[in-house]
DNA sequence: AGTAAGGCGGGCA
DNA sequence: GTGCCCGCCTTAC
């Protein structure tokens, strides 16, 4: 029950290279698995993951600096990305275009 | 088995 | 800055 779909495996995969104190994009992520058109079906892949220790989702906001969603509260988005040392202003990160993190380029 | 709706976005008008 | 539509995956009925 635990199976997940290639499509999920891949984000995952692609989330957990996300270095600490980085941020990626929906978009990015759906590029770098080929799939620029599923930017929503990575959000959803993330959404109904297991995203506790393996995934750190948190770190993927926004293609316009927005933080996004979050399952567990958007508020424990922030404050995580917080303690990482990413700085977030009204659900907007700051330097994002700094600190934002590609796959491929 | 098939159909229908939802969802953590992105791009465009 | 706001609103609308699109396209893609998963899940539920």
């Amino acid at each position: 029950m635990n199976e997940l779909t290639e499509f999920e495996k891949q984000v995952l995969v692609m989330v957990r290279k996300i270095p600490s104190g980085r941020v990626s994009t929906y978009a990015e992520i759906a590029k770098a698995i080929s799939r620029p058109g599923a930017v929503r079906a990575v959000g959803n892949a993330l959404n109904k993951n297991p995203d506790a220790p393996i995934v750190p989702c948190h770190r993927v906001v926004k293609s316009n600096g927005e933080i996004g969603g979050y399952a567990r509260g958007i508020e424990k988005k922030i404050k995580l990305l917080n303690k990482e040392g990413v700085a977030i202003n009204n659900n907007q990160v700051i330097d994002f275009s700094d600190i934002i993190f590609k796959f491929k380029r």
